[in-house]
DNA sequence: TCGGACAATGAAAGCGATTGCATGATTCTG
DNA sequence: CAGAATCATGCAATCGCTTTCATTGTCCGA
């Protein structure tokens, strides 16, 4: 007894497999009695269609690639939580790949991938827009928080929610800043600080940019310590992870928060609520940018070569403990 | 422009497909000259091979299901990534599919990924051993912390690590304990629990039983507040997001940890060392539960109905900063 | 009552690879 | 130098499914 497929079904109903093959495909062009028959027979067996074949004649393969820098960073499992339901939704399974941080293996990954699925989305900080163009081509792709021209893309931009988060600090009487900055490679890192540099040119108070750092939890520690060498009473962080970072670092050395500095992070992962004093932050709307992903990446794969969609999903803010007025000095 | 074949490149190079075919697959069978010719050719038309035409001939779809209950769960991303990466060493993906908890979810999907994968790796606490049985029935299949006797299954067994955890804390001091204990269906929180009962009956020391809790931030913290009720000086939490959660209940009721209270938690994720105090805890071996369980399920693979094989692995003790001497009273 | 529209089904041609077998060209062996 | 062994390659079947086209049988309107 061997894997049973539509011809065995077919033999045992005493119809063609043309027939069998409607029955899950087309079931209107197929009379009742034989649909039901053909139904009973396949639940008896166990039949499961052979997706390989399936794909092989109808040249999709029912999947979507994922490819995250590094799942052990909080940011990502919630992301790719929301794409894998949204794809399940669309009838599409999820590949998740993890390049590990490094570029390579996310060009050689998407290279390898390309036969497997019908499109990816790649949350790439790192690689070059040239190599990424260049393993995208051809294959529909949505990239996540990188915009590239000639690709699609899902961003989540929290500009005019770091902008709330500096008003909630200064109007809590904070006048003087430490930003601290993440990855020089990283499209978010360089965003998120663009907007604290323009609110606080805005808002006319002092900033005083630390980093990059890391973003990483000892990232975070390096940028803690030097936050403690400027006089600034409130500091952006790159994300929560360094946040945390920083949180520790502090209260290792006996320095409260939100006591005597105030600290912001940025996401809203997981950490940023279990973590003491809970960190405010900036919540990215993570199951509105996964099932976005999928939307585009679904309509490139239906028109491929079309018009790349760009995306762009507000983050906001959102004060918790870890903010607070300014020390009197 | 189509997508190029092995006839394509047969035609391009004068050749026969079927010696394309073999340049990928036994190069050794083709003579130099036309082997780099063809590999020029492939390499020029950005030749992928078609995976589901080869699925379908070779009966080898080179891709395994992860099923995870809940990929935000800290405990999942470095084992994810653990099987990701053994994965890849042995040419296969990894399909992963978060169960979202429901049980019903995961014996679904079981059922789903069948037809796309060579074998599953199930990292299923909640469903039946009935469901989960059925659901493997004739699909190559190993559990991850949760043995069943006819399946396959790598574990982490963390008995010898909770002793060594509780001398340590009897060496602090500590004579009377309390045991958080996780969800009761969950085969790892059973286990830790007999294990630290165990230990404290061998040790003649007093032990309250709490919970069970959720394995949540949340539940942590109504274990914390539980806790508070007796007069235990050390914990044994579930694991360590609810150790966390303990650590936040108990300093918003300033209660000092390792001063008042010591608290173990158990897994060793990100989230141990970036809390503080930094987490005394059980470290997983989670490179080696990963790389174990793929390996294992290779095996089932290779010689499908072969007898099922139990691999279990040892957690063991970091003391950190949660765990100190029993407070004077 | 007959022709056409329509519904239900079957026959068969692929989809793109792998692979056992056959073949022709070389090289070896005695 | 004949026959065997070896090597490189091609032919063609096959994997399980989808889908077009053709066929058959029914039913309806005129």
């Amino acid at each position: 007894m061997s894997k049973p497929t539509i011809y065995s079904i077919a033999q045992r109903c005493g119809v063609s497999a043309a027939t069998v093959s409607r029955v899950f495909n087309r079931p209107e062009l197929v009379s009742a009695p034989v649909r039901e028959q053909v139904m009973a027979a396949a639940h008896e067996l166990g039949y499961q269609p052979s997706s390989a074949a399936r794909g092989l004649v109808t040249g999709r393969a029912e999947m979507i690639g994922l490819i995250v820098p590094d799942i052990t960073n909080p940011f990502f499992p919630l992301l790719v939580r929301a794409i894998q339901r949204s794809a399940e939704r669309m009838g599409s399974s999820v590949m998740l790949v993890d390049a590990e941080e490094s570029a390579a293996a996310e060009v050689r990954q998407v290279a390898q991938l390309r036969s497997r699925v019908d499109g990816v989305i790649v949350a790439s900080p790192r690689s070059s827009s040239a190599a990424l163009r260049e393993a995208a081509r051809g294959l529909p792709c949505v990239l996540l928080n990188r915009p590239l021209r000639d690709l699609s893309s899902v961003v989540c931009d929290n500009t005019s929610a770091l902008f709330d988060a500096g008003d909630h600090l200064h109007k809590h009487g904070h006048r003087s800043f430490a930003l601290l900055t993440g990855p020089s490679a990283s499209w978010a890192a360089a965003r998120r600080a663009q907007a604290v540099r323009r609110w606080a040119r805005g808002r006319g108070v002092e900033l005083a940019e630390l980093g990059p750092f890391r973003a990483t939890f000892k990232g975070g520690r390096q940028a803690g310590a030097a936050l403690l060498g400027t006089a600034a009473t409130a500091a952006f962080a790159f994300d929560d992870l360094t946040a945390c970072g920083v949180l520790a670092e502090l209260a290792g050395r006996g320095v409260s928060v939100p006591g005597d500095r105030s600290v912001v992070g940025c996401d809203d992962v997981l950490l940023a609520r279990t973590v003491t004093p809970n960190l405010t932050t900036v919540t990215a709307p993570m199951e509105d940018l996964g099932t976005t992903a999928v939307q585009v990446l679904t309509r490139q794969i239906e028109a491929p070569g079309g018009a790349p969609e760009h995306v762009r999903l507000p983050g906001s803010f959102v004060a918790r403990d870890s903010t607070g007025p300014r020390p009197t000095p």
